[in-house]
DNA sequence: CTAGGGTTAG
């Protein structure tokens, strides 16, 4: 045996490429025990190729039996930063108690190690502040180091508002004379900032000596995301003097998530043409905004961009470029993807992404059967599967099968929500069984929330029923007084019911609140132009020949058959004021843009940002016929594909 | 031994 160690540690040696973990693992194979010299630097390459837990606990083990881990700190911050990333910072915690154990009570090295061992491990925010006061307890100063990782556990999420004790901690380190070096103030900007402490983000920040560090204002840029102001973001963002590509992409995300996706395809055309190389994450983001936007073009672009560069798929870019897959109606390739999910690494996530997208493209009976699947494969249904597939029995009508599902729900001790029996109330309303979903509303073991009572609404307004729509009315204009949809939808039923004293009074209510509803946005895209329309358009560049194609197709339409509901529109105008003003609706004017622009044949691709109303909804139906083309438009609700006169959700949405 | 972007799915 001596020969074989010795030639193990001869291979150690001359290869340091090959893992000595792995030559360890040989060792015991070969059943004897593969202890190499007993010095520091032995084990510091042992763990430095350490990769994995079962790896890690093979040296934890040697090297307490040699002793030599209680002399040093360097090899047990090591081990404790080791366990802290693969998820056992209750081992780390053991390792740090021996080191303490042994003497090294004052270093603060050790102390910042496990500190930012907790704070890098999920859900340890609370050990994390409680080793700070140790620290201080044990009479060790905290330096550079430790005050950072304490700001980002105050800042993280999951520790809950920590704002009043990362206060406490920043006046500590104002006492220690460390309030001043560049991390510790990095730290402190983007503590209050993620706080929407901005008053505070702001001072620290005016006193920065130096004022162009590129992470100060990315975590101010990320605050004004956060808040829903992208203006302002974009303001910092222009007046950074240095942009990395984590600036771009906060930018970029910030878009995203305000809901102008569109916004973040310009800047990162802007973004390839800076210096800035685009990272995996970029993708991510780059997928997100092309999923959101339903562009299975742009979508299938950043998948080439993620393979052409060679960014490597992690779990969450797979699932990004599955959703993207799904939300656009590439169900072929979605399903692909997830196939290519090793079977035992699919899991909950990965079934809900294909589940809500064939939920969200109407295919009702196949939504239940990836369901049944899920469940035949041993994974537990979440209550966001019971969200996606109750929504997708309610899109298809499938109401037995909805209600079956919200029973075995509880059954599997998946609780109800409020967002499930607004799911269910939509399915019972849509399918016209309003006293049903009533009788559900009122046997909630909780009171119900603004969801439910709009499902209910919604469905009264389908279902012209003026009296379950007003006692839906009233609970959603008390428990959200300022939701300019609801007063919308209750005042278009008093419009079926022609109640127009109640019209009127409604809009003067609004009025006089200030309420205005959210503008109705349509986008259209082909080739490798991308144009917006708002209602009424007159600012796009090409609108007076737009607003010719629409006339001509208002005729064509009437000629087909198409009748105009004139209860889509809210202004008690004259009748051929309210034809005009259905012809100007965002959908119709990107239609007609498509129908003017694409050849003959081409699927026009559409998203709105609101619901598509009933007179477009019917004209585009109608228009899918006349021209022979398929229309697919995502709104704010589902997606809706229109072929040869009909639509996909069968008039469902 | 330090930050900063994405944490999915409805």
């Amino acid at each position: 045996m001596p020969l074989l160690l010795l030639q193990l540690r001869g291979l150690l040696s001359r290869k340091p490429f090959l893992n000595p973990c792995f030559l360890y693992s040989l060792g015991s194979a070969f059943s004897f025990s593969y202890i190499p010299d007993s010095t520091e630097s032995h084990y510091d390459l042992l763990l430095k190729s350490a990769d994995g837990l079962a790896s890690l606990r093979q040296i934890h083990s040697p090297l307490v039996v040699s002793g030599v881990v209680s002399q040093s700190i360097h090899l047990g911050a090591q081990l404790i930063a080791g366990y802290a990333k693969y998820g056992e910072p209750t081992s780390a915690r053991s390792v740090f108690d021996h080191l303490i154990g042994c003497g090294n009570e004052t270093s603060s090295f050790l102390w910042n190690t496990m500190i930012r061992a907790y704070a890098n491990a999920a859900g340890c925010s609370y050990e994390a502040l409680e080793l700070y006061s140790l620290m201080r307890r044990a009479q060790v100063s905290p330096n550079n180091y430790t005050f950072p990782f304490v700001f980002r556990v105050c800042a993280s999420s999951e520790a809950g508002s920590l704002i009043l004790l990362g206060r406490v901690v920043h006046g500590e380190a104002v006492r220690a004379g460390f309030d001043s070096d560049l991390h510790v103030e990095a730290a402190l900007v983007h503590m209050y900032a993620k706080w929407g402490e901005f008053g505070d983000a702001r001072k620290v920040f005016d006193e920065m000596p130096v004022k162009d560090l590129i992470g100060v204002a990315n975590s101010i840029l990320g605050m004004y995301t956060r808040c829903g102001d992208v203006q302002k973001a974009r303001l910092v963002f222009e007046k950074m003097v240095e942009r990395n590509v984590i600036s771009w992409n906060s930018m970029l995300s910030g878009y995203t998530q305000n809901g102008q996706a569109s916004e973040a395809l310009v800047l990162f055309d802007e973004m390839n043409d800076s210096y800035v190389e685009a990272n995996a994450v970029t993708a991510l983001i780059m997928v997100a905004a092309c999923a959101y936007l339903g562009s299975l073009r742009l979508g299938r672009k950043f998948h080439n961009f993620v393979i052409d560069r060679n960014f490597t798929v992690d779990k969450n870019l797979h699932n990004a470029l599955m959703d993207m897959y799904a939300k656009c109606g590439d169900l072929k390739t979605a399903w692909e993807m997830f196939n290519s999910i090793n079977p035992s690494m699919r899991d909950a996530s990965s079934w809900n992404v294909l589940i809500s997208g064939y939920g969200m493209h109407g295919h009702g009976r196949e939504t239940l059967n990836m369901f049944s699947r899920m469940q035949a494969e041993g994974v537990d249904p979440n209550h966001i599967t019971f969200t996606s597939v109750l929504s997708a029995c309610s899109h298809a009508g499938l109401v037995n099968e909805g209600r079956q599902c919200f029973d075995e729900m509880q059954k599997l001790s998946v609780a109800p929500e409020a967002k499930h029996y607004a799911c269910v109330v939509d399915m019972l309303g849509r399918a016209g069984k309003l006293q049903e979903a009533l009788d559900l509303i009122k046997q909630m073991p909780f009171p119900p929330n603004d969801a439910v009572w709009g499902a209910l609404l919604l469905a009264c307004k389908i279902h012209r029923n003026k009296e379950l729509g007003q006692i839906a009315a009233d609970k959603l204009f008390e428990l959200q007084p300022g939701h300019t949809g609801y007063y919308v939808l209750m005042s278009n039923i008093y419009a079926a019911s022609q109640r127009w004293g109640e019209v009127v009074n409604l809009r003067q209510y609004m009025k006089n609140k200030g309420m205005k509803k959210p503008a109705a946005f349509s986008v259209i895209e082909f080739g490798e132009e991308i144009h917006g329309f708002h209602t009424a358009d007159r600012e796009h560049p090409y609108w007076e020949e737009v607003y010719r194609e629409v006339e001509i197709l208002a005729v064509k339409l009437k000629m087909a058959g198409h009748v105009p509901d004139l209860s889509c529109t809210l202004h008690d105008m004259e009748e051929e004021d309210k034809e005009l003003a259905l012809n100007l609706h965002s959908e119709k004017l990107a239609v007609a843009f498509g129908i003017m622009r694409t050849e003959s044949g081409m699927t026009i691709y559409l998203t709105k940002n609101l619901r598509v109303c009933n007179d477009c909804h019917s004209a585009l139906k109608f228009l899918s016929h006349i021209f022979d083309r398929e229309i697919v438009v995502r709104d704010g609700n589902r997606f809706h594909h229109f072929k040869g006169g009909v639509c996909s959700c069968n008039d469902y949405w």
